[in-house]
DNA sequence: TATTCCATACTTCCATACAAGTAAAGTCTA
DNA sequence: TAGACTTTACTTGTATGGAAGTATGGAATA
């Protein structure tokens, strides 16, 4: 007998509320600043507050709500500083994953696969598609690493960076980072390491520019 | 009046209760696989189930505590894997870092400090301050960079290795890491980026060595 | 002896009630 | 009218009871 269950059993009620929420933050469904009441949503899906509550909980742990004490819950507005942060963190992580791919000369029809739905999902102007598969052609690149678990790490850390996404995706000319990323993935494919590094590092300080002009058409979904 | 207060409000119930377990756990107090009870923590400090139950949730958030329904909650075992994985985002992370200190040229008193201090605790065999005094030194190169948000989402993902580290420090030979940090310093005093990179790189992949060595003498202490 | 079944004592999970604190409207007073 | 005070309607925080699921030990059965 296995000693875990292969069925998996539904989640808990409180897991439920939180996925659903955490969706619609990211989505932007839900915007910065946004009040979130645990009453409210509990008698809008029948249920009491205290599954609410700790799905709020788990939400300010991943730094997506503000749980203001006798005060109010709300969703946490954009931190800019945590984008930079993590932003940071990406370039230097993900420059190292390039190099190592690009010495191993892993197979990469994975990475290669992701460019071409990127490129239909471009022309089909399918926004959440297109930046589902941008996520999983870097996941790939981890993954061609042998380092998927650094890329549930960064999944973590990106979750202010996704949701900047979801709003200047809609903006920006996702051309260019089909172009960005076809260079990546031509330099990995070269096993040119010092190409893959600037290549990746060059692509991932797009949002540098990104950043400010989304902050001033929306500087009340920002803080510092 | 300010529209923040001053004088921090002490935290809630379920927020102290966290904050005690995590140094707990943290400091290998409380150790791997040991079980946590609701009503048993609630009982011993007078409180009831609630904000015990909602410290766990927090808990569980950060990896360091395993929730499994209606069967019991645990302090979570050591992933291998996280700790490798967290080790080599740092290890990415830390040698940008390096190498934008080596280049701006900043103060390095801070940095110079905690060495000393090392040297001191070292001796004293204080292992507590030591640890604290090293992330502190990683700490002020971060700072030194300009980069204090980027120590700040580091920390978080450190919370797995911190508790190897207070098991290893205890056994591994503590001079050579002052000897490391004195190579890192040495090199960013003289604006080599390339020395600086290679020192910290070498520094943190210092790990990989101990990591194998802990694992074989407390099996019952990880995960793969 | 080995195996199956079942009662019992746990666990976490959810619902409900109440407590404590905040903010904003309304009211009184000068 | 301006300002201080009070009331009132919120908010999250905590306590408690019961529901649902799990593991364990013992009894019945082969």
């Amino acid at each position: 007998m296995p000693e875990h269950t292969i069925l998996a059993r539904p989640a808990s009620t409180a897991q439920q509320v939180h996925d659903w929420l955490y969706q619609r933050i990211i989505r932007g469904d839900l915007p910065p600043g946004a009040r979130l009441s645990e009453t409210e949503i509990a008698d809008s899906i029948g249920l009491s507050r205290q599954p609410v509550r700790e799905a709020f909980i788990r939400l300010a742990g991943e730094g997506l709500a503000e749980i203001k004490p006798q005060r109010g819950t709300y969703i946490g507005k954009i931190s800019v500083r945590a984008v930079l942060s993590a932003r940071l963190i990406r370039e230097a992580v993900e420059s190292d994953l390039a190099r190592m791919v690009a010495d191993a000369r892993p197979d990469l029809g994975a990475m290669q696969s992701e460019l071409a739905i990127q490129d239909q999902a471009d022309k089909a102007g399918d926004v959440a598609e297109f930046i589902a598969s941008d996520d999983r052609f870097h996941q790939a690149m981890a993954l061609a690493a042998g380092q998927p678990a650094v890329w549930q790490d960064l999944e973590r850390l990106k979750s202010q960076m996704n949701r900047l996404r979801h709003m200047s995706m809609r903006v920006f000319d996702r051309s260019r980072t089909i172009a960005q990323h076809r260079a990546v993935l031509d330099a990995l494919t070269a096993g040119d390491a010092d190409a893959a590094e600037t290549a990746i590092r060059t692509h991932l300080r797009q949002m540098l520019t990104e950043l400010p002009e989304m902050a001033a058409a929306h500087p009340d979904y920002f803080t510092d």
